[in-house]
DNA sequence: TCTGGGGTCCTAGGACCC
DNA sequence: TCTGGGGTCCTAGGACCC
């Protein structure tokens, strides 16, 4: 291992995560393959991994390569605990993280009193005292490098990138190393002959934005090269809240397809609303028969978190999608929500019979926090007072 | 081999407004 | 009657990540 004084973003990248919770909570599947989930493979322990089972690999085939492994149901709630006890040894080592995944974070090593390369063995040695999990960690100047680092000392490893090793580290990597780079852009570059980090930062940027469009290409380009200026953040809001279900092959009616959208849109409203926040645009994803993907989508004129609004939306995007189910049959059905905001909403506790002054409190909130404060004023009744959700923003 | 459940970001066209 | 350029929002799709 080589330490050095200047690196100082570290990727923390826990191992086969539920895999590894599983055998953490379960002394008999240590040292053994365990797959996580039937139908895909969620996760695999690296016993199971010897033998070539990865993940979203679908259960069928994952037995055939490794008959001996032990399938085990996911436990979600288990493994959001662990993710909240392993944040929990993150946020001790520094204030400085942006969670990337429930198991995943980047923490920021500069300004610590010890080098990036001590922190990180303590934060290892930390997480398996304190939650028993095994993790890698890469260290490097960059967040992109930091992860590459992470994703080459896998499993229970610890990588610097020494200032001065970057390119050298860098240029021998397969193109599919770099962060964006997945099996389509890979085909794409492979066709020009392109398969190492070295063989994209030699291309001309215009040729890359030619093949991959301004976005990507530009973006690659400079990860080639080694540039990566962007920071680690904390505070970063969730931007979208999803759920889904798979419904296999076998044809559903109509009746089944709008309880499901039912369930779906109810846990949404519920997750919605504990996160106290509100969505104004509402997504329904189908998988058709042949497993062709399609959104549906529909802004509304106001932020809710109310279900029956949520819900509406939804069936109306259902309904419209319902020719389409009908004609080429459908595998899986989903809700997602966009356009979040914070619902800071206040219960102005007024008077039902004092309707004048309902206005002018109207008006003094409008006064302070400008005219787009509120949104919608609702009289709720003689014991309620009056309702006025905020949305600033 | 037959396909989970959660996310992020980018692109592109059309509507609409100035 | 014919018509520019720019900006924002909405919708749909696609690629990618864990």
């Amino acid at each position: 291992m080589f330490v050095s004084g200047s690196a100082t973003i570290l990727h923390a990248d826990l191992d086969a995560f539920y895999a590894s919770v599983e055998q953490r909570d379960d002394p008999a599947l240590r040292g053994r393959p365990v797959i996580v989930g039937g139908g895909v493979v969620l996760a695999a322990s690296y016993e199971a991994k010897a033998f070539g089972v990865r993940t979203a690999m679908s259960g069928g085939q994952a037995r055939r390569l490794c008959p001996r492994a032990i399938v085990v149901r996911p436990r979600m709630g288990a493994y959001t605990e662990a993710s909240k006890a392993v944040f929990a040894v993150f946020r001790a080592t520094t204030p400085l993280v942006e969670g990337l995944s429930i198991d995943e974070a980047f923490l920021d090593a500069d300004g610590l009193r010890r080098p990036p390369a001590d922190v990180a063995v303590r934060l290892r040695r930390d997480i398996a005292e304190e939650v028993g999990l095994p993790i890698t960690v890469g260290v490097a100047r960059t967040k992109f490098l930091a992860k590459v680092a992470s994703g080459v000392a896998k499993p229970d490893g610890l990588l610097v990138v020494p200032p001065d090793g970057e390119l050298e580290f860098l240029r021998p990597l397969p193109v599919r190393r770099l962060w964006g780079v997945g099996r389509a852009t890979a085909a794409k570059l492979a066709g020009y002959g392109v398969t190492t980090v070295g063989d994209v930062a030699d291309m001309p940027e215009a040729a890359l934005v030619s093949l991959l469009g301004s976005g990507a290409g530009r973006h690659l380009h400079a990860l080639a090269r080694n540039r990566d200026p962007r920071p680690v953040r904390t505070g970063v809001r969730r931007r979208s809240m999803g759920a889904q279900r798979a419904l296999g092959r076998r044809g559903r009616s109509p009746g089944e397809l709008d309880a499901m959208l039912v369930g779906l849109v109810d846990r949404l409203g519920g997750r919605l609303r504990a996160a106290g926040r509100v969505c104004r645009t509402v997504t329904l994803r189908l998988r058709f028969g042949d497993f062709a993907r399609a959104t549906r989508s529909h802004t509304l004129p106001q932020a809710t978190a109310e279900t029956p609004l949520l819900l509406a939306a939804a069936r109306n995007l259902l309904a419209a999608a319902a020719p389409a189910i009908e004609s080429r049959g459908i595998t899986l059905i989903g809700v997602s929500l966009g356009n979040l905001h914070d619902d800071r909403a206040v219960q102005l506790a007024l008077p039902f019979d004092q309707g004048m002054e309902v206005d002018a409190a109207v008006d003094g909130v409008r006064g302070r926090f400008g005219s787009s404060a509120i949104t919608r004023a609702v009289l709720l009744g003689r014991d309620q007072g009056t309702s006025v959700p905020m949305l600033p923003d």
